[in-house]
DNA sequence: GCGTCATCCGCAATCGATTTCTGAATGTTG
DNA sequence: CAACATTCAGAAATCGATTGCGGATGACGC
């Protein structure tokens, strides 16, 4: 318990009635200003340690028009891949000096357009945003910038929009995985196919198809299927497609859980993974590991696109006349016992 | 494009100057201060609602000293426990418009300390915190109360600290657990303990141990082994245990991750699960539902851990003059088929 | 001895909202 | 019509740090 510390807290009129200088040299003393000699500068440093001074950082923020604190939205905070990539970007942020403050859309839109208000209101210094399913319209996300507050888009992004964006390569890992079904020799092939408003989605299929297309095979426009996120929609979606007759021998899922919840329905029909059907999901969230096969997935870092979306809004934040730039962060295929070894 | 958006923020006094009055007054007027007259707060919202007046909330906080921002401290981010916590602490904050600011230890103290000391420089209102499995010394925590700002401890707890406290009640869930695995045949329980520093694995071990005496069978003290909080750790642990003279035939795993470690040691050795040995985990984690077969666990739900820990901080911010509270978030046994049926 | 500079630092304004103090205008009562 | 109460609203201080401008001091040259 050193010295009175009475709840008050240490201002740097504290600091200059103790020295008998004024406020001014304090606070230019304690940044090293030139205009301040350094004995002077010693002997404040000195002894705003000894008084235990903090700045406060909503005083210094409302002069300079700062806040040093980022805003983050993201459709739902637990969810692997979200919360690895606030993970990526708290400890970045953190070392810088930056606050995150965290925000869910919840896959509303709704609730996105209030929380890029909240953002403004708060006088965040930049925002990091996937947006929800249901986006379309952009102009909360136009008003933002409107008020000088840049934006990165980060894996979920709205194409229609001129910012930064940063996500993985999807399509590549759409080609990586199809080709590998393939390869493995996978003929029928379906495509589990995410909501079509997600550029991801888009892009998912497009890889699948020109990966299909590349290898002459036929695309079965009926073995590719819009369905949802959860292992449910996979389970529902797959027990469909599942008739003797026409049954894929090869899937790509449009995420882990879905690729998940199709292999239940697989199992279930008493047919084997791989041998009857080979899956592939997209994301290698933990439970690709855990799921008996264990799962072949595009394995996407959510903490790297984190990280580069953060890298890229800081350069922004410092100078806000630098053009948009856009990061693909590159995939890979992790090699599990849900598909099936070369021949 | 409403108007003349030169990128400056509207203030009271640009709503005053419109409307020839002063800023006091609109200030009041926009919180219906009786001193006003109704027909001049009518005015003054409009013209703040045509101009499209936000307030400033650095401004006003640092009037007020109050910053509307509750911080959070947790282990890490991208753990399902605690993503789901925060969730539902974001979930009522945002609309008592409270900002969340997130930052994780990683389980190291170093960073713990940091992080409080950071938790105070950005003035926040309140702390949420989750200690690291490292932490021993309290004196962070202690330096933020005597500053005033009231903490929240939730689910990882520490002991000697007079603070409010949320956590689950893992003592009755190691309980149910046990008693489940030997009312359903279990004789020979084993305990994957967590670190012991943590308050809920000592409360998780004294379930079990409570439960197995209340059964009047052994407490066989070579079958409690503390382990990690990793998949691996369960695994490495689980085949020390596995030779055929010793090896126990029902397990309480401290998490779901342990558990599923076992399960996969158990499984490679050949054995039947429940047939063999049962297992049981702690959490509900997703990956619960998804190994085969899936785990019977003792539920936590992380989203009503964290929105009671944040009622109960709400509370304390506003008054700071509170006593301290503890809550014990009610657990449940979730049956699945790591464990037999009853005989 | 006086002007010129450089060095060092303080005054006061500023950021935007809030709040205390104060006073003017209006209304009420005898 | 005087005396007093009530209503309403402005001026200015405040929160704490920052910063443009300028004052004070001393060194130096001529």
């Amino acid at each position: 318990m050193p010295g009175n510390s009475k709840s008050k807290h240490i201002t740097i009129f504290d600091i200059a009635d103790k020295l008998g200088i004024s406020a001014s040299t304090v606070s230019r003393a304690l940044k090293d200003h030139p205009d301040i000699k350094t004995s002077t500068k010693v002997e404040v440093k000195k002894m705003a340690q000894h008084m235990n001074y903090e700045p406060n950082v909503i005083a210094s923020g409302l002069r300079k028009s700062v806040s040093n604190t980022i805003g983050i939205i993201v459709p739902k905070i637990a969810n692997f891949f979200y919360s690895s990539a606030i993970e990526g970007i708290e400890e970045l942020a953190y070392d810088l000096g930056y606050r995150v403050v965290i925000s869910q859309n919840q896959e509303s839109f709704e609730r996105e357009v209030e929380n890029a208000k909240a953002m403004f209101l708060g006088r965040v210094d930049g925002v990091l945003a996937s947006i929800s399913k249901q986006t379309t319209s952009l102009s909360h996300f136009i008003d933002l910038q409107a008020k000088n507050i840049p934006i990165v888009f980060f894996n979920r992004i709205p194409k229609d929009i001129e910012a930064s964006k940063v996500f993985s390569d999807d399509y590549k890992g759409a080609i990586l995985a199809t080709s590998h079904l393939v390869r493995t020799g996978c003929r029928r092939l379906c495509h589990l196919q995410g909501p079509k408003q997600l550029s991801l989605a888009q892009n998912r299929r497009n890889g699948f198809v020109n990966a299909v297309e590349n290898y002459q095979l036929k695309v079965n426009e009926d073995l590719i299927i819009e369905t949802g996120l959860e292992i449910a929609d996979g389970y529902r979606t797959m027990k469909q497609i599942l008739d003797p007759a026409k049954r894929p021998d090869g899937i790509l899922a449009f995420n882990d859980r879905v690729a998940i919840g199709a292999m239940k329905a697989i199992m279930e029909k008493g047919l084997q993974i791989p041998g009857d059907i080979s899956v592939i999901g997209f994301s290698n969230a933990p439970e690709a590991q855990i799921i008996e096969p264990s799962l072949t997935t595009v394995e996407q870092s959510g903490k790297e696109v984190g990280k580069r979306a953060f890298k890229i809004l800081l350069d922004r934040i410092k100078d806000k006349s630098l053009p948009p730039e856009n990061y693909i962060v590159d995939t890979k295929l992790i090699l599990r016992s849900s598909t099936r070894d070369y021949v």
